[in-house]
DNA sequence: TCAGAATAATTTGGTACCGAACGAATTTCA
DNA sequence: TGAAATTCGTTCGGTACCAAATTATTCTGA
């Protein structure tokens, strides 16, 4: 059993750093770098999880077509291999995520005329109000997974993640 | 086009903020959780694809059944609503994955005789040897994707990671 | 004691997600 | 030119994942 600190997932690393350190102490491993990875998609399940309980799922809308719509909404019109590289998705996976959104009316799917094998996505005006509507939500919701940070901490935690997330597709 | 900021994804959000801001005129969001936060679930995702396809997948393990073995490893046999709350999955989640690695022959399931409701997990030999096998090089990858930071900055990350954990598990 | 409430895992129905295979459109170069 | 190679998006098969409904077991109280 896991023995101390109660409660749930809070009390849980706490516990769980302390109980690796003494099933493994003795071997070589990297413990910092245990800790550092582990927690960030730790954390990410979280977040993503309260997000769309919490923010989306009153929308109708799923993490990856929040995304998908966010990317569009700042950067404009985009064809579908720099979307699902923008959106970290495979472009499989994308095809039917775009099939979604553009059954509740918030994307459209074009052709490009010069090259009919590419497919340009844009917003719809109900796509546009969507974000519109959402983001700022989802914003305060972001506020709200970094309290307890200050600002410069906040700076650092994004500075020492673009690190990982280069050293996470840089290398093959 | 993305633009600015040299290089691919590490520029990538400087980008984005500019771009929000751009878009949102005067509108009072708060670009450090966003920046902060949004690095999570892409940091999340880069690593846990790039550990399936570089680690895991040689080993037949997805990320998910990599990490029930790992937590039986630690902890040792664990009742299954445990287990679910430990690697943050749904129960419903769990029974299937559960299956998949007891097919696999890497754990087993039994009954508490005094309470037949409930099951408890554990890992085969097989499953020990896995685990035994995989973690030291999955350790291994987690040094490679903290690979820039020095040992202040891993553990800095890891202690802000889990204040965002905290957030978005304690508030509901 | 025994019917209903509570609790545990499983099943179900649905989306998200991946990698590989596919087919259509375009480019290359003999 | 025109056939082969390349480059698109989509389709397909499969796992992972969730929430809600279901089944099996245990607990509760009149």
């Amino acid at each position: 059993m896991t023995t101390g600190k109660t409660s749930g997932e809070s009390g849980w690393l706490l516990d769980a750093e302390r109980d690796v350190q003494a099933r493994l102490g003795e071997r070589p491993l990297d413990f910092a770098s245990l800790d550092a990875i582990s927690n960030i998609y730790r954390a990410a399940g979280s977040v993503r999880r309260h997000a769309e309980r919490e923010v989306l799922a009153e929308y109708g809308l799923s993490f990856g077509g929040f995304t998908i719509l966010w990317v569009l909404w700042v950067w404009g019109e985009m064809e579908t291999a720099k979307l699902a590289e923008e959106c970290s998705l495979a472009k499989g996976t994308l095809t039917g995520m775009l099939t979604t959104l553009e059954k509740q009316g918030l994307i459209t799917r074009s052709r490009v005329p010069s090259d009919k094998r590419r497919v340009v996505v844009d917003l719809t005006a109900e796509g546009t109000t969507m974000i519109d509507t959402v983001y700022p939500k989802f914003n305060e919701f972001e506020a709200e997974m970094s309290a307890g940070l200050d600002v410069a901490e906040k700076q650092e935690l994004a500075r020492l993640l673009r690190i990982v997330i280069g050293n996470a597709t840089n290398t093959t």
